[in-house]
DNA sequence: TCTATTAGCACTAAATTAGTGCTATTTGAT
DNA sequence: ATCAAATAGCACTAATTTAGTGCTAATAGA
């Protein structure tokens, strides 16, 4: 239904922490106790986004991450392909090649012609850009523009009541 | 992994189609061989479409669909609402709540503190506020500057060779 | 040496999604 | 009238994906 992995969430979370508390060493146990969330699967997304090359690990006691780059330079696109594996790039789908009389993938002669003729293409390269173009500092910096618009915490707050 | 459901995609596949043939009354069969899709599971989009009041149908033999609103005024945000149903809205996860101190839900008094500490949520806005403004005339529409970007069709064309 | 950390995988259980089965209703054509 | 082809609605199963944990190894401070 469109929504990140909570591995993604809880990277993503975790980053921000470490965006909030840069420079400093934290381990995956200290973020995982702050915000009440599964131990094991922060370790996971951490290691991941560890392996990428965006944290910065040191093991033993006392041990944890730091990030290992500017939060202005980390983008959540990076962040997520870093946990979630694939730039979410799937194959081609039926629309874009029946429409250009293709059988299959092979036929496609990209230089000249599609330009993505396929819905489900466009919205994940659209959604894809937006995430390449946001940085972790933004990300963690609160943004009250967002409160007039759409109700969020309303809504949420009187389906709960 | 972050993408729409098949159930989502047909409809806005065949929500485009409908677009291209604007006025004439086709049916789910007609799409879902066109494209060979699964002709049911077109059938069960275009009516969740139509409950939403996006299309019009028409039973019998030579029924089928048509547009009930021109596709410059049909947002991506509201076809996959209609399909999909929810506005992907999501609870307030962890960290907006543990950052500003609340224990639940209930302790958010939104007017005046949080504005989405959480990346999460952040990320969601930003992908529906795209789909609230982008048109099914729009996603109609080829766009021949996506070709240069990120080499899409080459990425995909390599891995199937 | 002990303990707390990260690293790496494999595995199970839960949740979601895809697709179909079945029945009813509508409506044009014969 | 009857038939055939379409939509309407919903329930159900199988496949896929995801969440979370088990287990073992390596590292390093105390
Ligand atoms: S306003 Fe912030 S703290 Fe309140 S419910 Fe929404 S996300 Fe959570
Ligand atoms: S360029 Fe278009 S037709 Fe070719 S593989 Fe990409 S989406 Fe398909």
């Amino acid at each position: 239904m469109l929504k990140l992995t909570k591995r993604a969430e809880y990277g993503l979370t975790a980053l921000v922490h470490l965006t909030d508390h840069a420079g400093d060493v934290v381990s995956a146990r200290e973020i995982s106790e702050h915000y009440r969330l599964p131990h094991r699967l922060v370790g996971e997304a951490l290691k991941d986004l560890c392996r990428a090359g965006h944290l910065q690990s040191l093991r033993g006691p006392a041990g944890g991450y730091r990030l290992a780059r500017s939060a202005s330079s980390l983008t959540v696109g990076e962040v997520i392909a870093a946990i979630e594996g694939a730039p979410a790039l799937p194959e081609c789908d039926a629309m874009a090649l029946v429409d250009l009389g293709f059988d299959s993938l092979a036929d496609c002669d990209v230089e000249s012609r599609c330009p993505i003729r396929s819905p489900l293409h466009r919205i994940q390269e659209d959604i894809w850009r937006q995430f390449e173009r946001t940085t972790l500092e933004e990300l963690a910096a609160p943004d009250f523009s967002l409160i007039p618009n759409r109700n969020v915490a309303k809504t949420t707050l009187s389906a709960s009541a």
